[in-house]
DNA sequence: CCTACATCCTCTAGCGACTAGAGGAGCAAG
DNA sequence: CTTGCTCCTCTAGTCGCTAGAGGATGTAGG
C-alpha cells in the first residue's frame, strides 16, 4: 500500500506548519484527507505535493483566492492557461508598484537620517519631517 | 476663540479617514478631544497636526507602537533624538529587505511568464513552476 | 505492563490595522 | 417640517495565520 503520511510529516515535507495545514483544510483550500482508526489525518503524496504548491504560491505573495483558482487550473490540464497568466501578471504589477513605493520610501528615510544632527529632538529633522509632510521629498499635495 | 474642527473636517485636513480617527482614539494613539454640547468631537489644530504626523508615519510604514514612541519624543523636545534615529534605521533595514525579496520575486514571476507558451495548462510553465519549487529560480533547499 | 513524552485532535480567541454596517441622534438648508 | 448630511456608539468582519486550552492517541524505554 501507499505510505502513511501524518500531518507532522506532511508539514516537514511541504514546509507548511501543522496548524496552517489544518487552517487550509478549514477554509477549503486543501481537501480533507482520509483519517486513520485513531482519527488522525493521513495524507497521500499528491496532497503533500498540493501543499508544496500552495506554499510556493504563498511565498510568491499570491492570495488564497488566487491560489484556489490556480489549483483548479492545475486539476484540469486541458484548460487554456490564460487565466493563470493573468493572475501572474496582476501579481507582477502589484510587486512592481510595491517596489516603486518602497524605493521612494527608502530615499525619504535616508534623507531623514542624513539631515538628523544627532542632537536633541528640538532640532531633529527626523521628527520634523514626520510632522511636516509638506517639506518631505514627496512634496505638497 | 479658536476654530471648531469636526471629525469630518479633521479627516479632510489630515487625510485620515473618520472611522480610523475614532479607532486611533480608542487604542490610545490620539487623545480624546473635547466634545460639543451635542456630544461631537471637537478637535484643536494641534490635534489635527498630530493626525497628519500619524498619517505620514503610517505612510512610511511605521507600526502604531513605533509611532507612539515617536509622538512621545515629539512632545519632549529636549530628549536626545537617538531613539527616533533607531526607529528609522530599523524601518530602513526592513524596507531594504522587502525591496530585495520583492526584486527576487519579480524576477521569478517574469521568468514564469516568459516560459509560458500560452497554450494549455498541461504544458504551462506557470503552473508547473508553482508545483515544482525545485525547478524555480531559487533552486533547491 | 507502566510510564513518559511526542504528536495528534477540536475548539476558541488573538494578532494588526483597520473597515463595514446597524441603529439612532443632531443639525443646517430649503 | 422635512430632507439629507454628518455625527454618535457598538459589534463584527477582514486576511492569513498563530497561540493556547484541554484532551486523546501513539511510541519507546524500563
Amino acid at each position: 500500500m501507499s505510505e502513511q503520511i501524518s500531518i507532522g510529516e506532511a508539514a516537514r515535507r511541504s514546509g507548511v506548519k501543522v496548524p496552517t495545514i489544518r487552517y487550509y483544510e478549514q477554509i477549503g483550500l486543501l481537501p480533507a484527507p482520509e483519517r486513520t482508526e485513531g482519527n488522525r489525518r493521513n495524507y497521500r503524496k499528491d496532497e503533500v505535493q498540493r501543499l508544496a504548491f500552495i506554499r510556493h504560491s504563498r511565498e510568491l505573495g499570491f492570495e488564497i483566492d488566487a491560489i484556489k483558482t490556480l489549483l483548479v487550473l492545475q486539476d484540469d490540464p486541458n484548460q487554456p492557461c490564460g487565466t493563470a497568466d493573468q493572475i501572474v501578471i496582476a501579481r507582477l504589477q502589484d510587486v512592481d508598484q510595491r517596489i516603486n513605493s518602497l524605493n521612494a520610501l527608502k530615499v525619504e528615510l535616508e534623507t531623514m537620517l542624513e539631515q538628523c544632527s544627532h542632537g536633541r529632538v528640538k532640532e531633529c529633522r527626523v521628527i520634523e519631517t514626520l510632522a511636516n509632510h509638506d517639506r518631505c521629498i514627496h512634496g505638497h499635495h
